[in-house]
This record gives C-alpha cells, sequence and structure tokens, in this order.
DNA sequence: TAGTGGTCTAGACCACTGC
DNA sequence: CAGTGGTCTAGACCACTAA
C-alpha cells in the first residue's frame, strides 16, 4: 500500500521549503529565491522545482506573480462568528468582526440592480426562472488584501425596489426594512460548500484554480416559510474559519 | 492581466476530460483511457497528460490507482444538518441522515483510550496538557466508500472512565449520560476550517495530498461553561455538504 | 510479463516584469 | 534588455498491478 516508498524530490523540496517558511527564513511577502537558483542548489531541474513550487501555491502558502517571483503569502487568518440564537442573521456585521479583529474593512457595493433569476437562484427563493431578482454584489478588502465576495438576491416582489438594498448598511438594517414592509424573517439556512473558484473569482481573490474557496449560501425565510433573500458568500478557504455556536434546549 | 492568453493545452486537455466525464462519456467508476493512449490522442507526451489528469484528481472528479489506471470518481455528496434548536448537538446522527438518504452507513469503533491530552485538545478543553482525556476515534463508510474520520476526547475527570462512551450510540445518547453523572450540556460552538489532509487521514479517505478536507471542531460546554467533550470531525469537502438551520429571535 | 501511472532530465521556447 | 515563472518534448527509469 505505498507505506514507505522514498517520498519524490519535487514533494522533499516542497516539504524543505514549507519548513523554511514556517521556520521564517523567508518572512511574509519576501520572495523566494528564483526557480533556477533553486534548481542549482537542489541539483534538480526547473521542472521538478516548479512542480514542488506548485504544491505550495496549492496549499496557499505562496503567491506567484509571473515575471517577478514567488512570494510569501501573508494569510491573516480570518473568523466568522455566527452566535444563535441572536435576533438577526449575524451576530454582528462583517465590518465589526474585522475591526474587532484590529484590521480595517472595506466592502464597497460593486454591483446592484434587477435581474431575471439565475436558475440556482430561483430555485433557493422558489420562484420561477427568469423572474425580476433584485442583485447587490460586494466586494469585500480587509486592507487592500480581497477576502471575500458577496451576492445577495430578493424578488422584487419582496424588495419593492432596488432601494431597499440601500443605504448598504448590511443584513441587519436590511431585515429591519424588510420587517417594515411586512416580511418578518423568522428562520435562516446556511449550506456550507467546498469548491474550486470561477476565473472571476480566482482572479478578484487572487487566487489559483488548484486553491479552494468556501461557498457559503444562506437562505432567509419569512414567518410564512417563503424565501426572501439569498446570499452566497465565498471565502478563499484558506483565509477564513467559519464558527458556529449555539446554546442547548 | 493574463486576460486571454491561450489555455495550456494540459489545461484543454482536462477541460475535454471534464467535460467528456459531465457529458456521461466515462460513467462513474469507469477508467479513462491510459495516459500514453490519450498522449496520442491529443498529439502530447504523457508528462503534459500526466499533468491534466493530476487537475481532475485535485478536483476530486477522477481516482487514481497506480498501476490500475484512472477511474471516474463516484462521488454521493452528502449532506450533514445541523438544527437548531433541537435539544442536543445532533438534529439526528449520522447513521440516521445517511439511512434518509438511502445510503447504509457503518462507523465502526477504531479505537477508545485514555490518553495524555495532546497540544491542541488540552487547549480546547481548557485543561493542563497531558492530562489524561478519553479518546475515542470512529471510521465511518457509507457502503464500502471512507467518507468521514470523528475523533472525540473528553476530560478523564469528566467522563468518569472509558465506559461513558459505549454503547457507541453516538452524541445523543453520551450526553445523556454525562447529564446523569452531573455535566448538563448547555451551549456548542462549532468550527470549521479547510485544509489538506494528513498522510493519513489521505490514505483513509483515499486522497491526494492536493485535495482538501473539511474539518469541523465542535466544543460542547456545560452549564457553567466548562468544556466537557471536543469532537474533531474530518469530512473529504468534495463529498460533503454542511447545513445549519436556525430561527431568528 | 506487459501495461498502468509517477517521476525526472536536458533542453527549449514562451509570456510577463522591470529596468 | 535580462531575469522571472509557465509550458512542452523526447526519452528514460521506476513502482505498482494483473495475468
Amino acid at each position: 500500500m505505498n507505506v514507505e516508498t522514498p517520498r519524490a524530490r519535487y514533494r522533499q523540496v516542497a516539504d524543505e521549503l514549507r519548513n523554511a517558511i514556517k521556520r521564517g527564513d523567508y518572512p511574509q511577502g519576501e520572495a523566494l529565491p528564483s526557480q533556477p537558483e533553486l534548481a542549482k542548489r537542489y541539483g534538480l531541474n526547473q521542472t521538478s522545482i516548479n512542480r514542488a513550487i506548485a504544491l505550495l501555491r496549492a496549499e496557499g502558502l505562496v503567491r506567484v506573480e509571473h515575471g517577478r517571483g514567488a512570494f510569501v503569502q501573508e494569510v491573516p487568518t480570518v473568523k466568522r462568528v455566527r452566535r444563535i440564537p441572536r435576533g438577526d442573521a449575524n451576530g454582528s456585521s462583517f465590518a465589526e468582526e474585522m475591526r474587532k479583529a484590529g484590521l480595517e474593512p472595506r466592502s464597497p457595493l460593486v454591483e446592484l440592480k434587477t435581474v431575471p433569476a439565475p436558475p440556482v437562484v430561483a430555485e433557493r427563493l422558489a420562484i420561477p426562472e427568469d423572474d425580476p431578482v433584485v442583485m447587490r454584489k460586494r466586494h469585500m478588502f480587509v486592507g487592500d488584501r480581497p477576502v471575500q465576495l458577496a451576492t445577495s438576491y430578493m424578488p422584487l416582489t419582496v424588495a419593492g425596489d432596488e432601494s431597499i438594498a440601500l443605504p448598504d448598511t448590511g443584513p441587519t438594517g436590511l431585515y429591519r426594512r424588510l420587517a417594515e414592509r411586512g416580511h418578518r424573517i423568522t428562520r435562516f439556512v446556511e449550506e456550507i460548500e467546498a469548491r474550486h473558484p470561477t476565473p472571476e473569482e480566482a482572479e478578484f481573490l487572487n487566487l489559483t484554480e488548484a486553491q479552494q474557496i468556501l461557498e457559503v449560501t444562506r437562505i432567509a425565510y419569512t414567518a410564512e416559510d417563503t424565501p426572501a433573500e439569498t446570499v452566497i458568500n465565498v471565502f478563499p478557504s484558506q483565509q477564513w474559519r467559519l464558527s458556529y455556536e449555539w446554546t442547548a434546549g
């Protein structure tokens, strides 16, 4: 069962570089030696070195910039907490949580418009495909680093109009405004799935296709158990920890 | 920004194989053509084909058996649901959930013994390192397929002795027995993290190191807010969806 | 044994970056 | 321009599987 085959050389190189990074030989943000340099140092071909570095990339330990070099990834791990019960979906908003962690958050609104419901959204909101929905897309940064994508959809019949999503005060405010319009949110379902990023997600989040993201989909139901909103959050899995907290009985 | 470089050939091969699999040209469990065969078909070197297949492996679409071939992965997606509130940690047990999905589950007890608390466990249970803890390790299968690893730890002072983990009826029974001994569980915290598998995890779950797992760590707290138990669940991320469901205040 | 996948080389060419 | 990373080849050898 392949219990003790000698480890492939490129894996050994990856191991050594990984250890060197964790040991602090290459501080965060610093470039690793170039591939030809490493090839010489380890007595290997550049192809093999490239392969070793591909492993570190997939692990999220290293970020590569073509033509510039391979840099040790700064990975400020970020935690997202759901406290239940808590009156609403967010124990605290994204911004509060980041600031509590000593980080400066920004979450610009990228897009706000009414569109025909895409299939998955229609299914989650239990409405016919192509029914109009208000879509709100946000890019979230901590400092300069992109850390999260959030896209929310609401049936236009529930939202009334796009302005419900403004000012952009996050879910807490949104749910209050929904309640004012007669849609009281009483139940939430969040589904968590790991997958590889789409090319667009990979570009914004600065990921390789070999890496993974966590997709957290929330559906908010009204007292009549009608879906009123769904939110799709995309997190680079290496940067995030999700936490759920609740009390028994 | 590398927006439209022609896609690398090995990526194109991966794309075509991926589409062929999704189209059903290669049904689940069936072998792909051999690497030399594919190399001939696409006019590429075996090295490049190997690279293409490595991509599919990392995506979990293909399982490779050395010396035998590359097989289309059967991926029965499995869902784990937490319903809150629900009286205890599990809305329903692993076995119930699997059977509800029409799958035959087995979760043999692999190991049950008292050990000195490893550092992470000690931290989570808020006890000194190397204090004795009862460790229970289970391997979980659906049919013949390994799908999950679960390891739980309880301070020996809380457990009394190892027998509390027997008969192996899952957390519901366990928490009842804990309550009988004066440890009423009132609060739960689950943390979700994505990471690459350790070699042992990779072996049992039949994963590549390039793939990822979801690690769900639960801590159960008593009414006095003392940690009484911690469970570490390891799920192949491609096979699982996690779901949390709760009602608003 | 023949057929499978895994690794490695020596050399090449390309694309991207920064001077 | 020189230096960086990304891809590809032709050929080789190894380890594992099945007969």
